[in-house]
DNA sequence: ACCCACCGGTACGCCAGCGTACAATCGTAA
DNA sequence: TTACGATTGTACGCTGGCGTACCGGTGGGT
């Protein structure tokens, strides 16, 4: 974990959330704000964990998982660039309520220490509203998700899962187990790798050992049926709502913030939504 | 619907969570409070409704459901006493994000005008940080419905959704057709008449055409496995850890607030919990 | 008192995904 | 280059819950 601070055009690039708050809640956080990179794997918080830290992902990719003390456990957030983790802290309970793990190599993460967002959170109702509109969406996102696994198959739901982790980075290559997949959906190592081979033998994506490269996002949508869509339709609605609401005319998406923008602004609905 | 207002005793014993709330931010909303009866099957708000008040449920329980334009649908969440439903207004969204509906015929709620609430939170910190508690609450809620639907059989979740529903009341008798718990849990008919059949065979429970009478309580967490407890008990931290913060030593808990206390107070932790 | 719509009981074939096991392959370290 | 551990491919029987269908009882309405 190595910490460097301070260079505001980076530092604004990295995460969308915060690249689309207004200059005056940016600057109460800026000046607090460390990079931090991070490994596969590695934990930023546990259930029960006090908070220290609040964590903004730049290029890392956060996944939220519950688990019992039976060794069930279920994925039940993915949270990029778009968003942030430990936002029970911002609702002003001190401790973690599920473990959160980072599921990329070498990415990066902005991050600010607990005490300090919330005094700022005290200070800005905006910045507070953001985060919590933020917060917001992610409530969306499991309620989908539950949708989704109560009611879509294994492969629409793999084909989903697939595209969230995609709309979260800048390439089309997924490096991940089939191992790590099966743990997220709560089913069967074995499950996965037949889904995989059927959604490889439809071209949608290439599977080699470590790693899938998506070829056919659009085709992925179309696996997914409806389980894929409603959740990221929200998300940009909320942001639309939020620009609207903070009707200042200023520039919110930088150039920068349009690398992998494929959830996070309006211009690019996801191609052949059907939901 | 009618409306009937403003004898302090009666509003502070409905609801728990307006009843925990300290004097000045009671008296912010009070004012502002009226009473509400509902139908079974009344609609509150749909996704994407506007949100035009909010609701805080005394003897009503409000199922949050999330559902797509096929016909799909899921109960992400359970809403009672303890609480409160259209949160997203709170949040700075405006629209609702999944249909409320109610579960209990004749029961009613307390309301307030979305605009009302949001102006007192933009006063009171303390009021905003308690429903967002709430919020936080809802999400663990929902995590472990995810955790429960991925990896317990049909009886355990069955067990756990009577367990919720019978937090939420102060009877021990259900009126609810198969079909609801079958739309709930997101399986057919027909596998919850033969899960109740097992339940009722282990004297769990009691079930009549149109009402499920819940005979032995302990017995059916142990049923329910691991997936009942855990959010309950996350909800009783909150609160333990909400009156810890404002360490006013007004008593938050009223003897009338004890009707139906299985889960909103410390007291009487559930009998048996393994997990 | 009767009727009928609603609700619950039950059956039957089906299949997605499970649990388990083991073999084949790949990548890396030595 | 070899070897070994990690990862993936595959098989096999099993079963929980599905889809569907039909029947019978209940209770509320007229």
């Amino acid at each position: 974990m190595l910490a460097n601070p301070r260079e505001t055009g980076l530092l604004l690039a990295g995460n969308a959330l915060l690249s689309g708050l207004d200059h005056n809640d940016l600057h109460l956080i800026l000046p607090h704000l460390s990079r931090v990179s991070v490994g596969h794997g590695e934990i930023l918080f546990d259930a029960n964990d006090g908070i220290d830290w609040i964590y903004f992902p730049e290029t890392a990719i956060i996944a939220l998982v519950e688990h019992d003390d039976n060794g069930r456990s279920i994925e039940t957030g993915l949270v990029g660039r778009e968003g942030f983790v430990g936002w029970t802290a911002v609702m002003g309970y001190p401790l973690a309520t599920c473990r959160a793990i980072v599921q990329l190599d070498g990415g990066t993460l902005l991050r600010v220490g607990t005490r300090t967002l919330a005094t700022a959170c005290h200070v800005s109702q905006t910045l507070l509203h953001t985060l919590l509109q933020f917060v917001e969406a992610m409530t969306v996102q499991m309620s989908c998700s539950m949708l989704a696994n109560a009611t879509y198959p294994l492969s629409s739901r793999l084909a989903r899962w697939l595209l969230m982790r995609h709309d979260r980075m800048p390439v089309d290559e997924i490096h991940v187990h089939h191992d790590e997949i099966s743990a997220s959906l709560g089913v069967r190592r074995a499950s996965i790798t037949d889904c995989l081979h059927l959604l490889e033998g439809e071209r949608l994506i290439r599977s080699r050992r470590g790693k899938i490269v998506i070829v056919d996002r659009a085709g992925l949508i179309a696996r997914a049926g409806g389980s894929y869509g409603v959740a990221e339709e929200h998300q940009r609605a909320a942001i639309r709502s939020a620009n609207d609401q903070a009707q200042k005319l200023e520039p919110t998406v930088t150039a920068t913030d349009l690398r992998h923008r494929r959830m996070v602004t309006a211009e690019t609905p996801p191609v052949g939504r059907n939901c």
